[in-house]
RNA sequence: GGCGGGGUAGCUCAGUUGGUUAGAGCAGCGGAAUCAUAAUCCGGAGGUCGCCAGUUCGAAUCUGGCCCCCGCUACCA
């Protein structure tokens, strides 16, 4: 009995290097949501994959003294790891290098060229080799030597090339029209101002395909020209589920996607030109992008010439994969861009994770397990106090699917987060550690609502820490087919009279390494 | 240059249609408790709400000007 269908991807990545933690950062948000849908009863597609065509990774190899196609051998298999790491649960991983998705190029073009919007003309203009990009001449000019440089003082060449052109001038309306009739095309809110405002400002012709190399995709019925990369690149989001064959179930059924997300430094790709190549093949629009921001080691953006770029694997090993999720999908607020340092993680899994959850658990489990015989009472009847922190709890789903509707993460995690606060709030406040003694009736009430709040919120945590809350759930006692959102909300409880297992640490709290500070 | 978003406690940020002593989390300080991963709970402290002027009985919240930061975009030498 599978729900409504959802389909969300993360952007292809660019393997000429190693993955680095923005990578990671896409695929556990994208995964986070797969998951949350999952679990909310949807039938959910997730896919993720390479980018694996176009000039620089030709470059990459020659630097590296490889074919393209040994560099893409090395390095994919880097990003496929990493993909598992962190426990991402997608469905496919789709490679451009693939055959299905030069069948699936290879034929979104020529939906395009047979409505008409691909025309084959001349390319010319300033190029720069090392900007690899071309410059109109006012952006040009001579240096002391009297060479032609680019606005980056690199040297330029007049380069004219045959090149096909896609029609984009054509979809400004259609576009605009869009953008006004699906408000929340792209999230966040500023990111399609600026999206909607660039296409107001006219859109040219985009140059669709390249001469001068050969790594990518041939441009049918013209074996000199190669795809334009995002041509190809965008592609990859209806090759996974089955185009060209709109007729296919999978088609059919997952497309158009729910949700692309994305790094914001290539909205205009996925807002602009991917809507308008598929109004032009005649294919449905996808429902949402999402833009969301970088990550920035201690203030300073990453980058390979300041050394401060972050292996994710390292990361994983030094810190745990859940506490790295958590840490990543709390701290920054999705959309934005945010800030990675030691002391913001390490302060995060110990307050947030260690503290306040984990020692929630540990210290109502243990005395279930040692002042009870490891079996959670019936409740008797519910005091006031009880009953505010389960609606509190109760609640919890409607905030979280309310947030989730426009994808913020961390607003999920903060309203969990709250009530784990009350909890302990609650708990420290009926003392059942003195109720032993007192009235032990009364704290078998207090350990069973502690119970079940941490059941609610262990459920809500399976999409952002799937192993830690399973182990959480594991440690209630909670059976697999009741780990889903249709049992949040306060129609259901935990279980009375069970034995649960002895109680263990689910978050261990961060300690310094004696020798030196981890970086 | 144009458009957009910001400048609020040490840090990250919330602040509805203008209204009594400007909030939260984290850090810091003091206290309580001792069931627990020395975790938890309570309390004080901490802010000229970027600057200036205006509207108003009253402005972080509205208007104008100015100064910074960020994003998108255009362009000049």
């Amino acid at each position: 009995m599978l729900g409504k269908p959802y389909y969300i991807t993360t952007a292809i990545a660019y393997p000429n290097g190693p993955p680095h933690i923005g990578h990671a950062y896409e695929a556990i948000a994208t995964d986070a949501i797969a998951r949350f849908m999952r679990l909310d009863g949807r039938d959910v597609f997730f896919l993720t994959g390479t980018d694996e065509h176009g000039i620089k990774m030709l470059q990459t190899a020659n630097k590296e003294n490889l074919t393209p196609r040994q560099l893409v051998e090395r390095n994919v298999p880097r990003f496929q790891a990493m993909v598992k790491k962190f426990e991402c649960s997608n469905d496919d991983f789709i490679r451009t290098t693939e055959a299905r998705h030069h069948a699936s190029s290879a034929a979104i073009w020529q939906r395009m060229e047979a409505a008409g919007d691909i025309y084959l003309d001349k390319y010319s203009g300033w190029y720069s080799v090392r900007d690899e990009a071309y410059y109109d001449e006012s952006e040009t000019r001579l240096d002391d030597k009297g060479q032609r440089v680019g606005p980056h003082g690199t040297p330029v060449e007049w380069v004219e090339e045959e090149s096909y052109f896609f029609r984009l001038s054509k979809y400004a309306e259609p576009l605009l029209k869009l953008y006004r009739e699906v408000p929340d095309f792209v999230l966040p809110k500023e990111r399609m101002n600026e999206v909607a405002s660039f296409v107001r400002g006219g859109l040219q012709d985009l140059s669709l395909s390249r001469t001068t190399f050969d790594w990518g995709i041939k441009v049918p019925g013209n074996d000199k020209h190669i795809m334009y990369v995002w041509v190809d690149a965008l592609t990859n989001y209806i090759t996974a589920v089955g185009f060209p064959d709109i007729e296919s179930e999978k088609f059919k059924k997952y497309w158009p996607a729910d949700l692309h997300v994305i790094g914001k430094d290539i909205v205009r790709f996925h807002a602009v030109y991917w809507p308008a190549f598929l109004m032009s093949a005649g294919i449905a629009v996808p429902r949402r992008i999402f833009s969301h921001g970088f990550l920035f080691n201690r203030g300073e953006k990453m980058s390979k010439s300041v050394g401060n770029v972050i292996d994710p694997f390292a990361l994983a090993d030094a810190y745990g994969v859940d506490p790295l999720r958590y840490f990543l999908l709390r701290e920054v607020p999705f959309g934005q861009d945010g800030n990675y340092s030691h002391e913001a993680i390490v302060n995060r899994i110990n307050a947030d994770l260690s503290n306040d959850l984990g020692n929630l658990a540990q210290r109502s489990l243990s005395m279930v397990a040692r002042g009870l015989g490891g079996v959670l009472p019936k409740p008797g009847a519910l005091s006031a106090n009880d009953q505010a922190i389960l609606s509190a709890a109760d609640a919890l789903i409607g905030k979280a699917r309310e947030a989730m509707a426009t994808q913020q993460l961390h607003q999920v995690l903060n309203a969990m987060w709250t009530v784990v606060a009350d909890a302990n709030r609650y708990f420290a406040g009926e003392a059942p550690w003195a109720l032993a003694k007192t009235d032990p009736p009364r704290q078998g009430i207090v350990l069973y609502v502690t119970a079940e709040v941490l059941r609610q919120v262990g459920i809500l945590a399976l999409p952002f820490m799937p192993s830690s809350a399973r182990k959480l759930l594991d440690l209630l006692a909670i059976p697999e087919r009741e780990r889903t959102f249709a049992f949040l909300g306060g129609g259901h409880r935990i279980a009375t009279g069970a034995k649960l297992p002895p109680p263990a640490a689910i978050f261990p709290r961060y300690v310094e390494p004696p020798t030196q500070a981890a970086q």
